[in-house]
DNA sequence: CACCAGGCAAGTA
DNA sequence: TACTTGCATGGT
């Protein structure tokens, strides 16, 4: 694995690795929160989220048991501060159908076949799309798959190591094949490249006190 | 005040 | 892999 893509990366990571330390992601307590969560949080900030999740955890809801049953309407309110509360109290209760219905209710049922197959049936629900299923198996599941945003697409375009006009899966496949698929690496690379992303240049093209601003940035430098 | 946040699906052409 | 629009609270 001693691509030059796959130098210039790992130097990106040990940059921000230095600059911000671990983001030991998920914070969750369990796979199923990680799972609540990774809805909650689309196009979401996490404090938001925590907001959304600590409503469900001061009333013991945060199950599948205690949710199955619960009406849309009535679990939109309880995760109300995540925002998109009507549309993501649907997502939650497809996601959960699809357990109890697919898996009898058991994780595990899900997470045990393999990962194509995983990320096939969590892609079947209404509401987890690319990022949220590949979260979910990174995350949840524990397996070493690499997990794209905006984050890393704007990271990425900005150092001349992809396209302007990159998809999901061109971004996807350029870590997957110039790195070792190592799930710890793939867990904190995303995390970093969330934090930073924020911070990172929003108009201007150059960012003065990125932790990346030396990496070497191709051909227009 | 404007802008953004750890996306996704439905609607349009 | 076409674009555009709706979804919504809360922090800066």
């Amino acid at each position: 694995m001693t691509t030059a893509t796959g130098e210039t990366l790992m130097t990106i990571y040990n940059l921000l690795f230095t600059a911000y330390g671990p983001q030991n992601w998920w914070p969750a307590e369990t796979q199923f929160e990680m799972m609540i969560g990774a809805i909650l949080t689309q196009n979401t900030s996490w404090n938001n989220v925590e907001k959304a999740i600590q409503n469900l955890k001061k009333r013991d809801l945060l199950s599948i048991e205690a949710l199955k049953d619960m009406p849309a309407p009535t679990l939109a309110e309880h995760i109300r501060p995540a925002g998109y509360f009507n549309i993501k109290a649907k997502r939650l209760k497809n996601l959960i159908a699809f357990i109890q219905e697919k898996y009898d209710g058991d994780l595990n049922g899900l997470f045990s076949r393999d990962t194509e197959t995983i990320r096939m049936k969590l892609l079947s629900v209404r509401g987890i799309g690319l990022e949220t299923a590949d979260s979910m198996i990174l995350y949840g599941a524990g397996r070493a798959l690499f997990v794209v945003d905006t984050y890393t697409h704007r990271i990425l375009s900005r150092h001349n190591l992809i396209g302007e006009e990159a998809g999901y899966y061109d971004l996807q496949t350029l870590f997957m094949d110039n790195l070792p698929h190592d799930v710890e690496l793939f867990k904190e690379f995303h995390a970093l490249i969330v934090k930073t992303g924020k911070d990172y240049c929003r108009r201007t093209p150059l960012c003065p006190d990125c932790p990346l601003e030396h990496v070497n940035r191709g051909v227009h430098g």
